[in-house]
DNA sequence: ATGGCCTGCAACGCAGGA
């Protein structure tokens, strides 16, 4: 099973980047971040003319997470049981036996803004989520877009980086207390040449000189890391004209 | 170069992202 994840940035401007890169990489599950739109307006057709089918969590403007996928889902979840966020930032279904998760982390702004509060609250929910969910699908990914550089090789600058939101110790502890439950982040059970990133911002260049964070992240439990074949950052769609900012990310697991 | 962009919404500047 091939399961990736991209934030688009907006899936109205990205379609034409999206259905391109599906119809090249042919995921069984595409997990989609900040489609920045309603549900009504998600281009469901557009996608099952290319045979997937889709799910969706969106809202206006802001947010929004969807599973678009060659499998039928099942057991759809909408948000954080029991956490009221009017945010549209989780996603999760099962595939064929694997339970999948589409994520938006909050960004969080800075250190001292209420956006970061709530991102670590929200980290914290997460987590009693996901322990919840291995209880009850020992084959779990969680594919996203984690506004948290997981250690400094994640960070093309750390010096510069340090103690900025994305790399604080408290958003890399929560990150931490959610991999310790057991989900292993699959990028790195690889050997990875170093400089691999999956977010570039929009300015300065900075894709160009591969001025990156590696935030995107696919997480699986310890049954399904075991057939993890191989997990890649696909830096190409980020050089297309009119890119989101994000690369997509993609693990493949043997599972039959 | 110590800064550089992009998106949606509602308008012609803002909030938000990371």
């Amino acid at each position: 099973m091939k399961v990736a994840t991209w934030n688009v940035n907006s899936i109205k401007v990205r379609l034409e980047h999206v259905l391109a890169w599906l119809d090249r990489e042919q995921p069984d599950v595409l997990a989609l971040q900040e489609i920045k739109t309603k549900d009504e307006d998600f281009p469901v057709d557009a996608l099952r003319a290319r045979g997937y089918s889709s799910i969706v969590s969106g809202q206006a403007g802001y947010n929004g997470v969807a599973l678009v996928s060659r499998i039928a889902p099942a057991e759809v979840a909408h948000g954080i049981g029991g956490y009221v966020d009017e945010q549209k930032r989780v996603l999760g279904a099962t595939y064929a036996g694997v339970r999948i998760y589409s994520l938006y982390v909050p960004n969080g702004e800075n250190p001292e803004s209420p956006k970061y509060r709530y991102k670590l609250g929200w980290l914290a929910a997460l987590r009693n989520l996901l322990s919840v969910e291995l209880t009850r699908y020992p084959q779990l990914a969680v594919a996203g877009d984690f506004n948290v550089a997981p250690d400094d090789r994640d960070v093309y600058d750390p010096a510069a980086w340090a103690g900025s939101v994305l790399c604080t110790p408290a958003e890399r502890a929560a990150l931490a207390s959610i991999t310790e439950l057991g989900l292993r982040d699959s990028f790195r059970l690889f050997d990875q040449p170093p400089g691999k990133y999956s977010w570039w911002d929009y300015r300065a260049g900075n894709f160009r000189r591969n001025r990156g964070l590696r935030i995107d992240l696919v997480l699986a439990s310890r049954s399904l890391s075991q057939t993890c074949t191989n997990c890649r950052i696909d830096p190409e769609p980020r050089g297309w004209d009119r890119p989101s900012d994000h690369a997509p990310v993609v693990a493949e697991f043997s599972t039959q």
